[in-house]
DNA sequence: CGATAAGTTGAGAATTATCAAGGGGAGTGG
DNA sequence: CCACTCCCCTTGATAATTCTCAACTTATCG
C-alpha cells in the first residue's frame, strides 16, 4: 500500500495524537518488528490464546471478531492502516476475541517485552499507548449504539461515514472514494444483520444516490445526507488529551 | 451499601487484579475524594463535557449512555460497586457518553491532577488503571456481541449471567439473589429493544423457571441453564496480566 | 388516598431472517 | 481462448422477531 517504512506508519499515527520528541521517535525506530502479510479472513491474532506480541496495521483492514457457539460471529471493530489493533493482548491473560484480516492486510508485530521496555523509558509513549486503547473504547461504544438503537440503513450509513472520516485523515479517500475489500457477509457480521438484508440496504442507498459500492470500491456521493441519516457526529473520532506534565515526574522519582 | 471506606472499595477492586504494596495503598489513601450520592437517572458525568475529575462507584449501579438525535438512548455498559467508571475522561477531550445512575448510586470523584501525580509515583498503579480501561473494553465487546448476534432472550440471559458473576465476586449475591434497581425501560435501552419486548422476555424466562425479577430483586433460579441459553463464557471477566517487571524500570531512568 | 411511575397484555404493523434459486466475475486448467 | 468452478452478489417469497400503539393493572411514595 504505502511506501513508508512500517514504523513510520505507527509514528505518524501517534503524532496525530500529540507531537513526539526525537527521543521517542528513536525509541520507536529501535523496535524490532516482525512483518507479515495476511489474506482475507486469516486470523491475525486468535481468540483464546495468550500472545507474546502486539501488532499494528501497516496496510489494509482488520476487524475484531467474537465467535458464538452456533457458528455465528460478531465483528465489533474495524481497523485501518496505522491502528495499533492489538495493544489489548499486553493486558489480557487470554484473548477474548480474534483479530482477522478484511482483505489483504499487512501487519507488524512487536514483542511485549520490547514494548514494555520502550514505555519504561518514555512516559509520553506510555500515555499515548494507553490513550489509544481508550479511544478504541469510544469507537466501540458508538458502534454499540449503531447495533442497539439504529435501524440497519442508519447503521450502515454510520459505518460508511466513520470509515470515510478515518480514511480521509490518512489521505486514503480522495474524492470520497476508497478501496474496501469487505464482502457483504463481512458487513452483515459487523452490523449484526443478515447478508441478504445488507444487500437490500445497499441497493436502497445506491438507489437514493447516496453511495456506490462495487468491486470493493466505495464511493460516497452525498456525505451530508448520509451523515444525516446516520445521525453521525464525528467528535468521538478526535484525539485525546495530551500527556499532563505531572505524568512526566515519575522519571525523576 | 457497604461499611467500608470509599478508598478501600477502590483498593479492593485493584487488588483483585494484582496485590499492591503498602506504598501504593498509602498513595491511594492520600487521595482527596469528593463523595456524592445520585438518584435514578441522574447524570454522574455528562456527555459533551470535559471533566476535571474521574470517578468510581462506591455503592449501587451506573451505566454509560449515548443519546441519539431522536431522543433514544443506548446504555452500553453497566457498572457495579468498585468500578472506576470514568477513567476515560482522563484521556478524552470531550465525553462521548454520559455516565448515569441506575437507581441510588454513591460515587467518589478524584481530581485528574491528583490521579496523575499518584500514577507518576507508581508504575504499578499506572499499569493497573490502564488495565481497567482495557478490561472495560472486553466487557464492551461481549455486550456488542449480545446486541448484534443474540436474540433478545439470549441477550437478556447473558446480561443476567454477567451481572451475577460480577456481584458474586463482591459477595453481593448470596443465594444467586441480588438487588438491581434497573427498570424495564432501562433494560430496553441496554439490550437495544423495546420496553414491551423486555417485559415479554422476562415473562418467558420466569415461566421457564430460570429466574424471578420483581421489586428490584433478581433471583437466578437456574444459572446453568441460563448460561447455556446465553452461550455465556466468563473468561472475559478475568483479571489481566500483572505488571511486567520491566515496566518498573522507568523509576530508575 | 391520590398521583405518578412502572409493569402487563393484546392486536396489528414494521423490520429483519430464512430459504431458495439464479446471475456475474475472477481465476484455473484444459 | 474456452469451459468450469467457486464465491459473491442479487432477487423473490415466506416466516420469525420485534415494534408501536393503546389500554389497563399494579406498585410506590408523599
Amino acid at each position: 500500500m504505502s511506501k513508508a517504512k512500517p514504523i513510520d506508519i505507527l509514528i505518524a499515527s501517534l503524532e496525530w495524537l500529540e507531537p513526539l520528541d526525537q527521543r521517542d521517535r528513536d525509541l520507536l525506530a529501535g523496535l524490532d518488528l516482525r512483518l507479515k502479510q495476511f489474506g482475507a479472513n486469516d486470523d491475525i491474532v486468535r481468540s483464546g490464546t495468550h500472545p507474546g506480541e502486539s501488532c499494528f496495521i501497516v496496510g489494509g483492514f482488520a476487524a475484531r471478531a467474537q465467535y458464538l457457539a452456533d457458528g455465528g460471529r460478531q465483528l465489533d471493530q474495524l481497523h485501518v492502516t496505522g491502528d495499533f489493533v492489538d495493544l489489548h493482548s499486553l493486558h489480557l491473560r487470554q484473548m477474548d476475541h480474534s483479530v482477522i484480516a478484511i482483505g489483504p492486510c499487512g501487519v507488524a508485530f512487536v514483542r511485549h517485552d520490547e514494548l514494555v521496555s520502550t514505555m519504561a523509558h518514555s512516559p509520553r509513549l506510555t500515555w499515548l499507548l494507553w490513550q489509544l486503547t481508550v479511544l478504541d473504547g469510544a469507537l466501540a461504544r458508538t458502534w454499540m449504539t449503531c447495533l442497539g438503537r439504529r435501524r440497519a440503513d442508519a447503521a450502515m450509513a454510520h459505518l460508511v461515514c466513520e470509515l470515510l472520516t478515518r480514511l480521509r485523515r490518512l489521505g486514503a479517500a480522495p474524492n470520497n472514494c476508497f478501496q474496501f475489500p469487505a464482502t457483504q457477509a463481512d458487513m452483515a457480521d459487523m452490523l449484526g444483520i443478515s447478508t441478504v438484508h445488507i444487500n437490500r440496504i445497499l441497493a436502497e442507498l445506491r438507489s437514493r444516490r447516496l453511495l456506490t459500492w462495487s468491486r470493493h470500491e466505495v464511493h460516497v456521493l452525498d456525505f451530508e445526507r448520509l451523515a444525516h441519516i446516520a445521525d453521525f457526529d464525528e467528535t468521538y473520532l478526535a484525539p485525546g488529551n495530551p500527556m499532563p506534565s505531572r505524568f512526566q515526574q515519575f522519571v525523576a522519582t
